[in-house]
DNA sequence: CCATCTAGTCAGATAGGCTGACGACCGTCA
DNA sequence: TGACGGTCGTCAGCCTATCTGACTAGATGG
């Protein structure tokens, strides 16, 4: 964040326009396709729930956002029908947020506008190119990414 | 945006735990230097800002916000005394934001943040995985930044 | 069976962002 | 040279995302 045009950028900032540029995908396609009362934040939490469901502490933590906002947002999903809450058998004061059927939908969709612009990059940038890129980025998120 | 823990993430969202991560840092230096009344999408604004100075439009556009969510940032940063705005010289409707001594400074203390950080990702990945990541996002950003 | 921790909720505040409408100024073309 | 469409920045009003702080209900360990 401080590179005016030209001249050598900083990873970070470097990392941030791919990063952006898919999302702006994924969110177009998702709005194109009738899901169009999906938010950037909403997408943000929902994208980590796991297969069985997940705690709304554990989304928050995960989102790095407050429980307090990760609640609200899940409330708009659930509203809108792209995820349930249902209680989690192993501990009373829990619940899970779980991916409902409406919700699968976009999940499918997402991978999909995903895996074409993974094509469009790997047409650009070349097979071995991609590979080393992604091979990269994995052992950075291994210094970056505080969740894993 | 949709990869539960494991399995192969997809590269836009691989790419946003770097990018996280020197906003973060950036974000902790500043405010550890005093520098804390600034906030993130100032600093995203700023950033903006070249040599000469810069159009509001410019960095509006740049930053993929409206101009008048720019102007109350800018307003905000000037009020902090980080940037100032003069009259463009060539066309009488304009002006241009340019970095004021205060924002100089944060500037030059970006930029130390920016290497060490740098500094110790080419320790985990190596000097030449560094090296090709760095020209694999370059491409990458022909392709997915529209302002370039 | 009490002390304490954890999951989630409620209330209120603020910042960041949008759309829409607008006045001032620019450039161009008849 | 003067009228017109486009651009630069601004004002007003609104919604969404996010935070801090205080709280309730269930869990857990002595």
């Amino acid at each position: 964040m401080t590179d005016p045009a030209g001249g050598r950028q900083n990873l970070g900032l470097l990392c941030f326009y791919p990063h952006r540029a898919v999302e702006a995908r994924l969110f177009a396609a998702l709005a194109a396709a009738g899901f169009d009362d999906i938010t950037l934040a909403q997408g943000r939490i929902a994208a980590r729930i796991g297969p069985g469901g997940t705690r709304l502490t554990d989304l928050a933590a995960q989102a790095l956002v407050t429980k307090q906002t990760a609640n609200h947002l899940v409330d708009q999903l659930e509203r809108a029908g792209y995820v349930r809450r249902v209680p989690d058998p192993t501990d009373g004061r829990a619940r899970l947020v779980q991916i409902a059927p409406r919700g699968e939908q976009v999940v499918a969709l997402a991978r999909r506008v995903e895996a074409e612009v993974e094509a469009e990059w790997t047409a650009h940038l070349g097979e071995e190119a991609t590979a080393q890129l992604r091979a990269a980025l994995e052992r950075l998120r291994e210094v970056t990414d505080p969740y894993r």
